[in-house]
RNA sequence: GCGGACGUGGUGAAGUUGGUUAACACUCUGGAUUGUGGCUCCAGCAUUGCGUGGGUUCGAGUCCCAUCGUUCGCCCCA
């Protein structure tokens, strides 16, 4: 085999690994803001985590990655964040917690086999959160302004918010029945996947991409809540329109997995530089799954970010500053051996200065050289003069100022320069 | 899983209907200038090598097949 990445897979290079950062540190205040707290859940799980009963949907039989290291157990990489919170939710008992909701999130690495594009690698991040344990108007609301008010913080425009409410279990199987009575007889201008959709998850093929007569599925009928989801949808609304978060319904969002119940949500991007991946986040309110995994009748809610998707709109619309690393010193050595300077450059980071130095014995251009490309404030010289003077020979690149300082008073000097030029 | 496009040094890339030593530019290295960089000038820089492996041919970066990867769209998107 050759020696590369694996397909979808990618080398995160320092350049761009610092804008992934910046992303990162933005999210983190932004959960400081709300009070939500990181957890690292395990990079693999069992595959029940992940894969429910009944679940027959592309991305659990096809894309995930599946494996069993002794034949027995059957372990799977984390596809997404959700399910790994809620399980350790459940195992931790955080459902004793005396404050509700438990308030988590993550910023993780995910796994899906799928055929790579841009803005869809089989390796990716994630960073999501998720409110578990109570169930609120209020909270619903409250997490897509922490999506949606860090998404604006980040400098994005072209982003809107598409809402829906599924509707409670009641209002849920009720619809789907009704849907299901309304495609049945119209089971043969169906798409394949349509047609095995129709039993197991009816309110995928109002979402289906494959053109049935879109008059078919635009004649179906609408989804009706029941008199409490329709409170509940407008309370959250309501709270939105307070913070002023714009945001579109619609309702032929269902979003893919089916433990969805009442509000749903998604951020897409129109900026084209997201090609036919727009999705930047999306999530919603989960009332059973919790009770799935083995705890009690709690509900939560959650979202999560694809931060790549989210570095190639940032890119796009030229948010990051240009980034340039510098040194405060760099050491020029013209001696054959390099002792003297290690010394001085020893002292100066331990006085907490960052400095470069020349490692190998060449010319004082390539040297100069190098101290531009470290982009270094101070050049120091050190020849055999300065060795046998006790004394290093310091030039300012600003000023082009050049001295000859005691090699004790070196680390002084230098602070002393630096502090005089911001005045 | 399906369909289209693409794959030449560290980088950006030229390479006409297959024909001698793979253009040009940037970067880098050395020198002019062996204790003072940025400018200028000179020189060097793709292990007979053009993603990889086969094939056709007197001869292939150029044609054919396969394979890997990238990319665009479809499917899917927890």
């Amino acid at each position: 085999m050759p020696y590369q990445t694996v397909k979808g897979t990618y080398d995160l290079l320092p350049e761009t690994l610092l804008k992934f950062r910046e992303l990162e540190d933005l999210f983190r205040h932004f959960l400081e803001l709300y009070g939500y707290q990181e957890i690292k859940t395990p990079v693999f799980e069992y595959t029940g985590v992940f894969q429910k009963e009944n679940d027959t949907s592309d991305m659990v039989t096809k894309e995930m990655y599946t494996f069993s290291p002794n034949g027995k157990d059957s372990l799977t990489l984390r596809p997404e964040g959700t399910a790994g919170v809620v399980r350790s939710f459940v195992e931790n008992k955080m459902y004793g917690s005396p404050e509700m909701p438990v308030k988590l999130a993550y910023v993780e690495e995910m796994f899906r086999h799928e055929r790579p594009q841009k803005g869809r690698q089989r390796q990716f991040t994630q960073m999501g959160i998720e409110a578990i344990g109570d169930k609120d108007p209020l909270i619903d609301a409250e997490v897509i302004a922490l999506g949606y008010f860090y998404i604006k913080a980040i400098g994005l425009n072209g982003v809107k918010v598409l809402l829906n409410s599924l509707g409670d279990n009641e209002s849920r199987l009720k619809y789907k029945d009704q849907l299901i009575s309304y495609f049945e007889p119209h089971q043969d201008e169906l798409c394949a996947d349509c047609r095995s959709r129709l039993y197991k998850n009816p309110l995928r093929i109002l979402d289906c991409k494959v053109d049935h007569g879109s008059e078919l599925i635009a004649n179906a009928p609408k989804m009706v809540l029941n008199e409490e989801s329709q409170i509940y949808f407008d309370k959250v609304k309501h709270y939105l329109d307070i913070m002023q978060i714009p945001y579109e319904i619609d309702d032929k969002l269902v979003r893919g997995l089916d433990y969805y119940t009442d509000t749903v949500f998604e951020v897409v991007s129109t900026n084209e530089a997201s090609g036919s991946q727009a999705t930047i986040f999306g999530g919603g309110r989960y009332d059973n799954l919790i009770k799935e995994m083995g705890g009690p009748q709690m509900s939560g809610i959650g979202f999560a970010i694809g931060v790549e998707r989210l570095l190639i709109l940032a890119e796009a619309e030229e948010i990051f500053e240009a980034y340039q690393t510098s040194v405060d010193c760099y050491a020029i050595n013209l001696n054959e051996d390099p002792d003297y300077m290690i010394q001085v450059v020893n002292d100066l980071r331990n006085e907490g200065l960052t400095v470069e130095m020349n490692y190998y014995r060449r010319s004082l251009k390539a040297q100069f050289k190098s101290s531009e490309r470290k982009n270094a404030r101070f050049v120091l010289i050190i020849g055999e003069d300065e060795v046998k003077e006790k004394t290093v020979t310091l030039k300012d690149t600003l000023t082009k100022a050049q001295e000859t300082v005691k090699k004790e008073e070196l680390s002084a000097r230098l602070q002393q320069l630096m502090e005089d030029y911001y005045e």
